[in-house]
DNA sequence: GCGTTGACGAGGA
DNA sequence: GTCCTCGCCAACG
């Protein structure tokens, strides 16, 4: 709990994220307790390529649905890349039918950390 | 210890 | 519908 840093927790929930999912920061942020602070999210995000297990961060995108952080990763397109390899279609840096492939962590997962 | 940063979100114009 | 502003708070320099 306390010994896990902010950050690691973050990674643990995305971690729980199944295939063909996507979900927004603020979900986690929300699930995590944090929920004014969704910016926090995507800040721990920001070396999730350097941590392992290595963490499906391509299924996190903000509110809109948006790929927002594609920046981040080995290359702009492998976040599309590996959304649509999972069923998720991408257009124009954005998910379609990002409703429909919406996963919210305090809905699927039980509040027992 | 202080100021800046930031893969966001919500509300207002 | 779009664009702008404010707030949220941990991590970093």
């Amino acid at each position: 709990m306390d010994r896990a840093s902010f950050f690691e927790q973050v990674y643990q929930v995305v971690r729980l994220i199944p295939e063909g999912k996507v979900t927004s920061y603020g979900a986690i942020a929300a699930y995590l307790g944090i929920k004014g602070s969704s910016r926090m999210v995507g800040y721990a995000m920001n070396g999730a390529s350097l941590i392992l297990p290595q963490i499906p961060a391509h299924r996190v995108v903000n509110r809109n649905g948006l790929l927002t952080g594609k920046f981040h990763f080995e290359s702009p397109t492998k976040m599309e890349e590996l959304l649509a390899a999972e069923g998720v279609i991408v257009k124009n840096d954005k998910i379609q039918n990002f409703k429909d492939h919406y996963w919210e962590p305090s809905l699927e997962l039980d509040l027992e950390k």
